[in-house]
RNA sequence: GGGCGAUUAGCUCAGUUGGUUAGAGUGCUUGCUUGACAUGCAAGAGGUCACUGGUUCGAUUCCAGUAUCGCCCACCA
């Protein structure tokens, strides 16, 4: 025999790319609007075109996906909408770089071909990504894949925007908003980030105006004060009364600013003096409009200081932050520098610190918006998962703010308003007019900005179907089913899609939204790309397949929280897609050729006890699968599959319908349970490993009376059809319990794992006797008992190991084996912790008021108990009594 | 500053109306190429359920407070 040893692991590569190339072919995941099924659909969320796919999205994908499969088997018509997000900031940062590294800029490219570009390189990201999500084995209706910037979208959008527009919900004004000089354009509130960095307090002294008094003003941001045109103090603070309506010289541009009084100045903080800046932070700008203050602008777009800046004109802001400080000091009008912690604003694509800005952009009013998708939390038509979120959602949603939609880029869909240049019309209109309705003037142009990426995502469950036009898509799969989603883009994007969905379609896009945790590596730091501590799904998938990364992943996942991931988390579930093929390669081995099964109706005949257990088990176990996945709480449901498959199923009823002698035939009753039990395993769990179960339900065929082209369209295993024995299943546990104390006994004790020992089992309790007597056969060889002896009135054989369980004791003779001391010292210790239990039980039972107020059953309970411990310390005593005389 | 959540074994987490001896996976220790699987089998060690009070016959579970951590929101210069 020198043959080497080859593996017999499952190989996932032979089957996986076959198995879906097949799928496909044969339309599987096709779904028809036209027919009778009912419609369970679901959108994806657009992955962004700039970024390849990472485990987090391997989660939020395989989530969906069990979700869409399990309720394809269960007879749905399943749409699941793939698609992808032009993702306008991060995709033209992305581009521009690339530029950059070229040599030249988007502005030498011109407007056009940049654009052209832009397409091109996210067309192709795009398919790379969605070709990432077909090896996980998405069930995705490719022939209907989505993409945020195609034409279809696109005049979505417009229609959106001129309905709005028409219902006066979009406006045009001067604003504040937050500026990216990096990006060079302005931000919704909702894509700033807010991060907390050292900073400083700078004191500055105000000269009063033909006085050598001064009033001293602190500020974070001493560059503004450039465009400083007021001071404002608190109208109720009595220090400063006197110098309301008077004016001060701003130091350095000594530009004359008067002092006003306004009720936002906190009388306790710093010096309660503001400088105001009315165009360069939102506080000041509403303090300059009430007080009818200049607004001095003085920042380029790309953050340097512009002209208003005076000799500081050109300088970067925190440069001239730096020599403007410099200069104060100089002059005298520096008191003191503090040190002061504060938050910034961040972009939250490139992380720069963002300015607030004074300029001219879009917004949508969302009071109205809003309240229909307040109520739709409220009176619960929609519902978060987990369910803390809707307090998230609904804190946000009543303090909503207006929604600034201009972008100033040139990647994404662009603003549907042109002007006149003879007499400044606006006009708002699909296309661009022939000539202005107002003064008839041709020469007109078309707004320069870009539209907010959200603008197109938050139609994103009815554009895809088609809408504005009524398709035959939109009347069968709107509204969607159930939104999967990590909590990230709750505001910036799932609760506008509530929004959207009642504003023009009446209707919420779906009712549920299942929120999941967030991936994290082994040291719980988000996984992102940027620190490079990211994991590919397609590098999982080459090692261990993708049954392997979707079913460890769900493993890992806590219902609500942040899994933590590391390479070696895919193992686990390698191993268990191994196991589950092992067990079928065992029951097919030993299947007898030619026979065939009905797997269609539970095996009812010829049933052990182990086969009707096994059988109960599995019925609570479809009752618990089921029930884990209508509240969505998938993690559950995996583990409920994983311990009924392995331990349940592999390691107690494989063992026990074993026959004793390998090459003898297993009994036909159980053979049957079996199958029957595999077959309800492997649709079970085809949902989450499709593959595997794929393969192995065509092994299975072999030996099935109705065969199955795929589990695809199910049927999905329903609970009732089993019988469910809460009796039986503990009778199984004494039986268990009794391998279990026999296998301890021999591992303590050392015995040699290939010898098999004799067994005395002296019977307490008739019930247990009667179990054990007829159902010896089946724990002989998972026990290693050699000759067996079982009766009421056996006694212990001279030099044995014994251990007592509830109704039997039980003796393996150790004649040469034991060690005495090392029995009596386990017996002691075993002995040690039933004294504690009784101590604590009887203390209990001695207790009037507890027998006084507990149920009786609780009460009962206790009772036994306390008999049954009284009874193996008896025992034990003995034992160890016994041993004491060799 | 406001809100939300968490704290259970070395690590990641279950524990669903308060009632036996608080569980799983993983890691660790020990012994096994056993007949489907060494991607395996068996056994074992390991927990004051963050802390302090309260309610209760009884609290990991309910309530309050404290501490620590995390997330979200926020215009205090």
């Amino acid at each position: 025999m020198t043959e080497e040893k080859k593996s017999k692991a499952y190989d996932p590569k032979e089957v996986e790319d076959a198995l879906y190339k097949e799928w496909l072919e044969k339309g599987f995941f096709h779904g028809n609007e036209n027919g009778t099924l009912p419609s369970y659909s679901i959108v994806i969320p657009p992955p962004n075109v700039t970024d390849i796919l990472h485990l987090g999205h391997a989660l939020n994908n395989t989530i969906q996906d069990i979700l869409i499969r399990k309720n394809r088997m269960d007879g749905f018509d399943a749409e699941w909408m793939p698609g992808a997000d032009h993702a306008g900031i991060a995709t033209q940062v992305v581009v521009e770089k690339q530029l950059v590294k070229e040599g030249t800029t988007r502005r030498e490219l011109g407007r056009e071909k940049f654009h052209e570009r832009t397409k091109a390189w996210a067309y192709r990201n795009k398919e790379y990504i969605l070709g990432q999500l077909k090896r996980i084995g998405c069930s995705c209706d490719w022939e209907r894949t989505r993409f945020t910037i195609d034409e279809e979208l696109s005049n979505a959008v417009k229609e959106v925007f001129i309905r709005l527009y028409e219902k006066g919900w979009i406006y045009r004004g001067n604003r504040i908003v937050n500026w990216c000089p990096s990006c060079q354009t302005s931000l919704s509130d909702d894509e700033v980030e807010h991060e907390d960095r050292d900073g400083h307090l700078w004191y500055i002294k105000y000269k009063m105006k033909g006085s050598d008094t001064y009033l001293m003003v602190a500020t974070t941001r001493p560059e503004t004060m450039l465009g400083d045109t007021g001071l404002a103090v608190n109208p109720k603070d009595q220090r400063y009364k006197k110098f309301v309506g008077k004016t001060v010289i701003l130091p350095i541009l000594e530009r004359e600013i008067p002092i006003v009084a306004d009720a936002f100045v906190d009388l306790e903080f710093g010096t309660g003096v503001v400088k105001v800046t009315p165009a360069h932070d939102p506080n000041d700008f509403e303090i300059g409009q009430r007080h009818d203050l200049e607004q001095i602008n003085i920042l380029n777009n790309d953050g340097t200081l512009n002209a208003n800046a005076g000799k500081f004109k050109g300088m970067d802001r925190y440069e001239a932050r730096k020599e403007l400080v410099k200069e104060l000091e100089k002059k005298g009008h520096l008191e003191k520098t503090e040190k002061y912690d504060l938050s910034v604003g961040t972009c939250y694509r490139c992380h720069n610190t963002v300015e607030p800005y004074l300029s001219e952009q879009w917004f949508v009013k969302m009071d109205q918006l809003a309240a229909p998708a307040v109520e739709a939390v409220k009176n619960g038509e929609l519902r978060f998962h987990p369910d803390y979120w809707s307090k998230t959602y609904l804190h946000w949603m009543e303090n909503i703010r207006d929604w600034c939609i201009s972008r100033q880029l040139w990647w994404g869909h662009r603003i549907p308003v042109y002007y006149c240049e003879d007499c400044n019309e606006q006009i708002v209109a699909r296309e661009m007019p022939e000539k202005c309705p107002k003064c008839e003037g041709t020469k007109l142009y078309q707004d320069e900005d870009v539209l907010d990426t959200w603008f197109s995502s938050w139609l994103w469950p009815f554009s895809t179907f088609g809408w504005p036009q009524e398709t035959a898509m939109l009347k069968k799969f709107y509204p969607t089913k159930v939104l999967v989603t990590a909590s990230e883009i709750i505001f910036l994007w799932v609760a506008r899609m509530v929004m959207a969905g009642y504003e023009f379609r009446g209707k919420l896009p779906f009712n549920d939204v299942y929120i999941h945790g967030t991936v994290r590596d082994a040291n719980g730091v988000k996984m992102s790309k940027s620190l490079g501590n990211g994991i590919d799904p397609i590098e999982i998938i080459e090692k261990h397949g993708a049954d392997a990364l979707r079913i460890s992943l769900v493993l890992a996942t806590p219902d609500g929280q942040d899994p933590w991931i590391a390479r070696n988390t895919f193992e686990g579930g390698r191993n268990f897609v191994n196991k589950l093929y092992q067990a079928t390669r065992f029951v097919m081995m030993r299947m007898p050729e030619g026979q065939k099964f009905d797997a269609s109706q539970p095996p009812k005949e010829d049933l052990i006890l182990v086969d009707s257990w096994i059988l109960s088990r599995l019925e609570r176990t479809i009752e618990e699968v089921n029930r884990y996945i209508s509240e969505f709480r998938l993690n559950a449901a995996s583990k409920s599959l994983y311990s009924f498959t392995w331990n349940d199923f592999c390691s107690w009823y494989i063992e026990l319908i074993k026959p004793d002698k390998p090459e003898d035939p297993i009994r036909e009753g159980s053979l049957k349970v079996a199958i029957y039990v595999l077959d309800n395993i492997i649709r079970l769990l085809h949902p989450f490993i499709p593959f595997v179960t794929e393969e192995i339900g065509r092994k299975l065929n072999e030996c099935l009376v109705h065969q199955r082209e795929t589990l695809t369209f199910g049927p999905w295993p329903k609970a009732g059809a089993l019988k469910k024995d809460a009796k039986l299943e503990e009778s199984f546990n004494s039986i268990q319990s009794v391998v279990n104390a026999v296998r301890s006994v021999r591992a303590e004790m050392n015995v040699p794992p290939g010898k098999r020992s004799d067994l005395f089992v002296r019977i307490t309790d008739r019930e247990m006797g009667k179990l054990l007597e007829e159902y010896q056969d089946y724990f002989r060889s998972l026990a290693k008992i050699n000759a067996l002896h079982i009766g009421d009135k056996i006694k212990k054989p001279g030099l044995s190991a014994s251990a007592v369980i509830s109704g039997a004791e039980i003796f393996i003779p150790l004649e040469g084996l034991i060690n005495v001391e090392q029995e009596k010292g386990r017996l002691e210790k075993e002995l040690t912790g039933l004294k504690d239990q009784l101590e604590k039980v009887s203390k209990k039972l001695a207790n009037q008021d507890y027998l006084k107020n507990a149920p009786k059953d609780v009460i009962e309970k206790d009772r036994a108990r306390k008999t049954d411990i009284e009874d193996r310390v008896e025992k034990l005593n003995n034992n160890l009594e016994q041993l004491l005389g060799w």
